[in-house]
DNA sequence: CGAGGGTTTGAAGTGCATCAAATAGTGTGG
DNA sequence: CCACACTATTTGATGCACTTCAAACCCTCG
């Protein structure tokens, strides 16, 4: 807990993380004092569920390791995956605005490292700062037409496109022309589950996106000649054109 | 414009109107003054766009009779409808947090009277207005569990249960027991848009619903028995069970 | 009454799911 | 380093749900 040079406290660590989340980055250091006070550092395993749909909710998480998968599920089990998270990001939050109940369950895909921090804090913060409220209407606004675009893509576009759709978002980030190597972040069985289609038709559509498209696939990864192999194919049937330029956007919320 | 005993000036029918939308329900007199300040009262007809996704947006609106369809559309014009609003909802206020462009299309599925706002005067006044800032949040919370269920539907529940809950959403305004009839608030084309099927597969579907619940349908009107009757064969497929608790918060957003 | 949209019905095709089984890949202990 | 167990992935065969195209029907409104 010592803050000696060249070596940080939990609680620096801490507010580091913080830091990289959109609504959190306007904070004064005042603000991230009063929200971190509380928080607790975890180790996970993978099949932990952080919490449950429709539970009371009291405490939100922010992922610093590992993949988070939120999804809803029937009572037959059958699961509806609404995202997978990775470091920076935030669960359960939202709850604050739900009467303290999570709208969703949120379970980690493998080990993970997670930090909680109590939900009442937050609201707190949140009602007496504006720049956080504003921040988090932003995060909030941004978060619903990602859903929207999910939707859009889960209603019209068949699943090769919504695999060529998921590599392109992969891609991304390292933006650059040419050929291109991309690593899949996490199971093709989960990938299959977060683009709303069972692992068997993952695999096939993803042989047609091949034959499509010329990609070629080995293991978890995918080679491409270049980006437009891709986006001719897929994003013919998405309302945003290539690129997607509302892609920064979304990554950043 | 005069403000006579029995007879409102357009500014307090404006006021009123704004008065229903939930994220203005703590707002005082000033601030519904300041933000009414420069709204225009249009009749427009069907087929009229409000606006087009990805223009930069200027205005937002709120509905006051009809209803409009919410939407995106790719290239060869095939649409996904994200949701149809009538009167007492908003819609386009959330560009102002997608730095000024609508994230979607909107357009009157029959003629409609609508009041539009400056976006600016939004933007200020939420800026500057903490409980303001505070009821959106709440409101944009509420449109993503919204999603969150649509996206959950759209995943798991087939083409029959999808009209069953949407039935059973219809008549939950009117939560009583024993028989019940509902009438369908607009063209089964739409309905079957809205709920991500084919004009033909609705149709279909609604026959199967029919024999399998023993609803029954005569036009645009639809009865049945008791709420159980439809409740078990469309809630089975949902993550929140019937009287599916959350149906009022998400009317109220 | 007739035109035009909304709705239903029929026939055929497609895409995805499902069930079953083979194969590849990974980590384990010997 | 290998054999084993276990999981992830692929492949095959089949069925069902939804779509598509085409045509008929129905209803409303001029």
């Amino acid at each position: 807990m010592k803050d000696l040079a060249g070596y940080q406290s939990d609680h620096e660590i801490i507010a580091d993380k913080m830091r990289v989340v959109p609504f959190f980055r306007n904070c004064d250091d005042d603000a991230i004092k009063r929200l971190s006070e509380n928080a607790v550092k975890h180790q996970y395993n993978k099949g932990k569920l952080l919490f449950v749909h429709e539970d009371t909710a009291s405490r939100y998480y922010l992922i610093c390791s590992g993949w988070v998968k939120t999804f809803r599920e029937t009572l037959d089990g059958t699961q509806a995956v609404m995202d997978i998270l990775n470091a920076g990001h935030v669960v359960g939050e939202t709850a604050i605005f739900n009467d303290d109940l999570y709208s969703f369950s949120a379970e980690l895909v493998e080990n993970a490292e997670v930090i909680s921090f109590p939900l009442s804090d937050l609201q707190n913060e949140v009602e007496t700062n504006p720049k956080l409220a504003m921040d988090m209407l932003k995060a909030l606004a941004q978060r619903n037409i990602k859903q929207d675009r999910e939707m859009e893509h889960l209603a019209i576009q068949n699943a090769p496109q919504r695999i060529g759709c998921f590599i392109l978002r992969l891609v991304y980030n390292q933006e650059q022309e040419g050929p291109i190597n991309v690593h899949l972040p996490y199971d093709k069985t989960l990938i299959a589950a977060r683009l709303g289609m069972q692992p068997e038709t993952f695999s096939r559509a993803l042989g047609k996106l091949k034959k499509e498209t010329g990609l070629e696939v080995k293991g978890a990864t995918v080679s491409l000649d270049s980006i437009q192999q891709l986006s001719c194919y897929s994003c013919a049937m998405c309302s945003s054109e290539f690129p997607c330029h509302d892609l920064k956007k979304m990554q950043e919320s």
